[in-house]
DNA sequence: GGGGGCCTGCTCA
DNA sequence: TTCCATGAGCAGGCCCCC
């Protein structure tokens, strides 16, 4: 009986997961927002999933959502090979770990957590009275940021296409964003916060923490009081209204700020028994940490669905996740969260990014990356930052999202600097069809002093070999292998160096650009002084021997700091620092022995290998050769002495230079390596700021 | 072979 | 026809160096 129960029951859910299938899109309503209780969620549902059905979004979501399905099921598999004995043992540490946690228990402290009510149309009803009573949404046809509690009995909310919206809602009226409005009521906000407590915490516009300890015992009052005022004081300074939660800690604070939502507050007592009551039947989802894969994934695996059931499956929890997870876990399971007032948090990075409608155009996406570039150079030098590590977002048209990041040896801020770099990570990647790019600067300098190189290195760690990601100070892998002995053997292919340029003539900045101290360059370096330079300008010496005088568009701006990029062909002898170091940097060219080798038959085949490639294909064929001339130098390199010295460098680096798959791309991507995703990544985070 | 830096993808708010 | 922007942190894999 049970069992045909049971297999009715099972059917039943298969049939509705083919006549309905837009009860299984998760998009829509993994959390339901405030306002939104009465909201017909199945009807919305299929809407939203009617409207997306087909599209590149959809399908990128459903790759996500069978990734999900597939860490829950490897993650049920390692779970059902636990046995008896092991399960035994780690629902003892979870036990002892209650118990570690259990002391660091603060009752002391009041927090309280302040929430604007839907903010940002609240402001813009403020500007225009019009709108009230009406439903409307921030923002447009293609995403909308925020709904009034009008528009989200239809089901409209935040991080919604407006084009769905409209469809749910046929009378929504579009308001466009402005963050200097918000901005500015957000300021006014603040100053009343500052009233209660000067150390207050903004969480972001139109949240903040505040430790109302103090002020509760100043003034004689009861938190619920405080509250009150403090709500009744931002009405007055806004006209705006906000919900208020207050607790022990800033966890319990947050959740309870959304209790009486909208223009209400809930007050829970610092008492250890009231905790464990409210929280015993708390959903996980609502806790500040806990999103839509983590609730599948407790739910699904360990059917842990309220925060008492993580203290009871604490003993899995353990043995299935890191500590930091299990242990965030446990402490959401006993109601604790931070109860200090942190330290001024530093900035970690930087960055911004912009959605375009799909494109392969390559003059576009470079143009794109200049427009990100300046307004990222912008914001750091209004912060005063200069970081040293540069990721490049893109997200194709498939909207797959890629991040490709390089680490450089100074702290840069320009936007020459960092258009520089970009270029380079863009480059790899392209052609492609992308519908968003972005860039982010991260690894700040401490001192926010400026540029400075964070790592001199000693030329006898590396002549250009670059830092230790194998990248010389540009981001290229072109030149990393070269050391001085390798210098001297290419140096003996050209007999005839310029007279006039010197080493010494490169400043200690350009010589650290290029990955040596300047302390390198000794009155004992005569071989050095004058055989580096050659190799950066046999080409401009005899124009009609090169296939292309490549003075490549992606010059190091600060390595030269002349206007003019091109070189002067035939007027080698003026060549100046710069010139040298950019030439140096870029564009390792043909030695002189290569060039024998080394042509274009009838213009468009080369002589070495064989391939084809007509004359418009500048770029390609200067890679081509490139190859050729790091093909060439690997040859030198192991008829040299110190073969071994230069260890496996060369190789890699001539896979790079010959356009073979670059680290990033030998390496599987995650869903390929079907590695299964940490839940508790950012849990640490949470369990300090909550 | 181990330690540690770097890069990538992912998650969450 | 149309599905965001930004900041943060972590695991795991790769690679280099010692």
């Amino acid at each position: 009986m049970e069992n045909n129960e049971k297999s009715e029951s099972s059917t039943s859910i298969i049939d509705d997961s083919i006549s309905k299938p837009w009860q299984s899109y998760h998009t829509v309503y993994t959390n339901a927002k405030a306002g939104m209780d009465g909201v017909d969620k199945e009807k919305v549902q299929r809407i939203v999933y009617e409207m997306s059905k087909g599209s590149k979004y959809f399908e990128n979501e459903e790759r996500k959502e069978a990734l999900m399905r597939q860490k829950i099921e490897h993650m049920r598999a390692r779970c059902a090979k636990l046995t008896t004995a092991e399960i035994a043992q780690h629902q003892k540490v979870a036990e002892r770990r209650i118990t570690e946690l259990e002391t660091t228990r603060d009752l002391t402290r009041t927090w309280l957590h302040v929430d604007m009510d839907a903010f940002y149309a609240a402001v813009e009803t403020l500007s225009n009275p019009s709108l009230k009573g009406k439903p409307m949404a921030v923002g447009g046809m293609s995403m909308i940021s925020t709904a009034n509690y009008e528009a989200r009995k239809f089901g409209v909310r935040a991080a919604m296409p407006g084009f769905i919206a409209r469809r749910l809602c046929p009378e929504l009226i579009f308001v466009p964003v402005d963050f200097k409005k918000y901005t500015y009521y957000s300021s006014l906000t603040k100053k009343v916060y500052q009233k209660y407590d000067q150390n207050f915490i903004a969480a972001s516009l139109d949240e903040a923490y505040l430790d109302i300890t103090k002020i509760c015992r100043e003034r004689e009052m009861s938190s619920d009081e405080v509250a009150e005022e403090l709500r009744r004081g931002v009405f007055e300074e806004t006209g705006l209204t906000c919900s208020a939660g207050v607790g022990p800690n800033r966890l319990l604070a947050k959740v309870c700020s959304d209790i009486n939502k909208p223009n209400g507050q809930f007050i829970l007592p610092n008492d250890r028994m009231a905790v464990m009551t409210f929280i015993s039947s708390l959903p996980i989802r609502k806790i500040g940490g806990i999103g839509k894969v983590t609730e599948n994934v407790l739910r699904d695996v360990f059917e842990i669905k309220t925060c008492q059931d993580l203290l009871q499956k604490g003993g899995f929890l353990c043995a299935l996740f890191s500590q930091s997870s299990a242990d965030f876990f446990l402490s959401v399971g006993l109601g604790l969260g931070s109860t200090d007032t942190p330290q001024v948090r530093l900035r970690k990075s930087m960055s911004n990014e912009r959605t375009f409608s799909a494109t392969r155009d390559e003059v576009f996406l470079y143009q794109k990356l200049a427009e990100l570039a300046e307004m990222l150079s912008s914001d750091l030098q209004k912060e005063e930052l200069h970081g040293r590590n540069l990721t490049l977002k893109l997200k194709t048209a498939g909207f797959e999202v890629r991040t490709r990041a390089v680490t450089l040896q100074k702290y840069i801020c320009s936007s020459e600097d960092i258009l520089w770099h970009a270029k380079k990570l863009l480059k790899a990647e392209l052609p492609a069809s992308l519908r968003l790019m972005g860039l982010r600067v991260s690894q700040f300098s401490e001192d926010n002093v400026g540029p400075s190189d964070p790592s001199q290195k000693s030329i006898t760690s590396f002549v250009i070999k670059g830092d230790a990601s194998g990248r010389d100070a540009h981001g290229s892998d072109d030149l990393k292998l070269i050391d001085s002995d390798v210098i001297n053997n290419i140096a003996d292919d050209y007999d005839h160096f310029p007279d006039g340029v010197h080493l010494d003539a490169f400043t200690s900045d350009q010589l650290s650009d290029l990955g040596c101290s300047s302390s390198y360059i000794s009155d004992n370096d005569e071989d050095v002084r004058g055989k580096i330079d050659p190799l950066s300008n046999i080409q401009a010496r005899d124009s009609s021997l090169a296939p292309i005088v490549h003075v490549s568009e992606l010059r190091e701006p600060d390595a030269c700091q002349s206007s003019d990029i091109r070189l002067p062909v035939h007027d080698y002898k003026k060549t100046d620092t710069s010139e040298c170091t950019n030439a140096m940097n870029d564009d390792a060219v043909p030695s002189s022995s290569l060039q024998a080798q080394f042509q274009w038959v009838d213009d468009y085949k080369c002589s070495i290998c064989g391939i084809e490639m007509p004359l418009e294909f500048v770029h390609e064929r200067q890679e081509h050769s490139d190859f050729h001339l790091a093909e060439r130098l690997q040859q030198q390199c192991s008829s040299s002495n110190l073969a071994n010295h230069l260890s496996n460098t060369p190789k890699r680096a001539i896979q790079n230079d010959h356009g073979s798959p670059s680290r990033q791309k030998k390496r599987k991507s995650t869903a390929e390596q079907g590695k299964y995703i940490p839940i508790d990544k950012f849990f640490k985070k949470r369990t300090q700021n909550m």
